[in-house]
DNA sequence: ATTAACGCCCGCCATC
DNA sequence: ATGATGGCGGGCGTTA
C-alpha cells in the first residue's frame, strides 16, 4: 500500500524538488476521484531548515516519524556531507521494503547510504559521471528520466522527479489514479507510453533540431497516412537511415512516435469536445475507431470512452 | 475475438 | 581503422 509519505527535509534542500513532492503527494484529490496521502516532513534537527535559496522553513518533526512510512522521498539538496541520521532512515526504509524515491542530487544520499550498491540508478545528467565514479557498485543510467530498481526509484533533473513520483503512484494505485494527479498538475500522464522501466530522456543528444522540424511536419499532417518511405523521402534519406536516425534522436521508432502523438491529440479531443469517437479517430489519423481503441488500450490501458468518462468535460445538465 | 495480409524495425553486412 | 549508410531478410506489430 501507499499511504504515508515522508519527505526528508535535508538542510540545503532545493525548493522545487521539495515542492514537487508536496504537489504530487500532499494534496487531497479524493474530491475528483484521486488519491489522498498522508504527507509528513521530517528533519534531523527540528526547527528552522535553510533551503538552497537561503529561505528557511520551519520543520516540526524529527526523523522518528519516518519509521512507518510507505515512501521516503529524498529531494535534491546542495549541502554535503549529509547527516548520518538521514542515511539510517533510508537504509531502514529499504530494509523494511518501503519505497524510496530520490530526485536529482538526492541520489547521492541513497548512494551514501549504500542502498544503491548493486542497483541501477540515475541522477541529473550533470552528476551522472560523479555518481558512477564515487559509487562503482552502482550502474548509472544516463539519458533516462528515472530508474526503478525494486522499490528504489531514482530520477534525473528536477521535472523528471514528477515523472518518477507519478510512476510510483501508477505502480501502487494504477494508471487511473496517477492520471488524475497528472491532469490536475497539467503534466503529461506519462512521458512516452508503455510500462517501460527506462524512459528515454530528451537530454540525450544535442542535435535535437535535426529531427525537430520533421517531427513538427509530422504533427501538422497527423491526419494523413505517413508511411516511413514517404517521410524518408521528405528528409532526403533512405528509409533505413531515416528509421535508424529517428530512433537515435527521438528515442522511439517513427510509427511508435506517431501513434503516441495521435493518442495525445485524441485525448485532448475526448476531453475538450463531445465529438463522437469515430470522428475523433478520423481526425487524429487513426482512421477507424477500432484502431484507435486498439492503441488506447495498449498505451493508456483504457478505452476511448472510458477515458472520456474519467477526464472528459462534464457537460452541464 | 480471431485471423491473414501488410508494413515496419532491426540485425547483419557489404560498402563508402 | 572508424563510423555512417542502405539493401536485404525475417520476426513482429499494425491494419483490414
Amino acid at each position: 500500500v501507499l499511504r504515508k509519505v515522508v519527505l526528508l527535509t535535508v538542510p540545503g534542500v532545493m525548493p522545487f524538488e521539495f515542492g514537487l513532492i508536496c504537489e504530487v503527494f500532499g494534496i487531497d484529490r479524493s474530491d475528483v476521484g484521486g488519491p489522498r496521502f498522508e504527507l509528513a516532513f521530517a528533519t534531523a534537527n527540528p526547527g528552522p531548515v535553510r533551503t538552497s535559496q537561503g529561505v528557511t522553513m520551519i520543520i516540526d518533526d524529527d526523523l522518528s516519524i519516518a519509521a512507518d512510512a510507505d515512501l521516503i522521498a529524498v529531494p535534491a539538496f546542495d549541502s554535503a556531507p549529509i547527516d548520518e541520521r538521514y542515511l539510517h532512515v533510508i537504509r531502514d526504509a529499504v530494509a523494511r521494503g518501503a519505497w524510496v524515491l530520490s530526485i536529482c542530487s538526492g541520489a547521492f544520499a541513497l548512494a551514501e547510504a549504500g542502498v544503491l550498491d548493486g542497483r541501477r540508478a540515475t541522477t541529473h545528467w550533470m552528476h551522472t559521471a560523479r555518481l558512477a565514479a564515487r559509487h562503482p557498485l552502482t550502474t548509472v543510467d544516463a539519458d533516462v528520466l528515472y530508474v526503478q530498481d525494486g522499490k528504489v526509484v531514482t530520477s534525473a533533473g528536477t521535472s523528471a522527479g514528477i515523472d518518477a513520483a507519478l510512476h510510483i503512484v501508477r505502480k501502487e494505485l494504477g494508471a487511473g489514479q496517477a492520471n488524475v494527479i497528472a491532469r490536475r498538475m497539467v503534466v503529461p500522464p506519462q512521458r512516452d507510453g508503455g510500462q517501460a522501466q527506462f524512459i528515454q530522456s530528451p537530454v540525450g543528444g544535442d542535435r535535437i533540431d535535426s529531427f525537430a522540424s520533421v517531427a513538427e511536419w509530422m504533427l501538422e499532417n497527423l491526419v494523413e497516412d505517413l508511411p516511413v518511405e514517404q517521410l524518408a523521402r521528405k528528409a532526403h534519406m533512405s528509409p533505413r537511415t531515416f528509421a535508424r536516425r529517428f530512433r537515435a534522436d527521438m528515442g522511439t521508432t517513427p510509427t511508435a512516435w506517431l501513434n503516441r502523438q495521435r493518442i495525445i491529440r485524441a485525448q485532448q479531443l475526448l476531453e475538450q469536445t463531445s465529438r463522437p469517437v469515430e470522428a475523433i479517430a478520423a481526425e487524429t489519423g487513426f482512421g477507424t475507431a477500432s484502431v484507435m481503441r486498439h492503441h488506447f488500450v495498449k498505451v493508456l490501458r483504457t478505452s476511448p470512452t472510458a477515458y472520456r468518462r474519467m477526464f472528459g468535460e462534464r457537460l452541464a445538465g
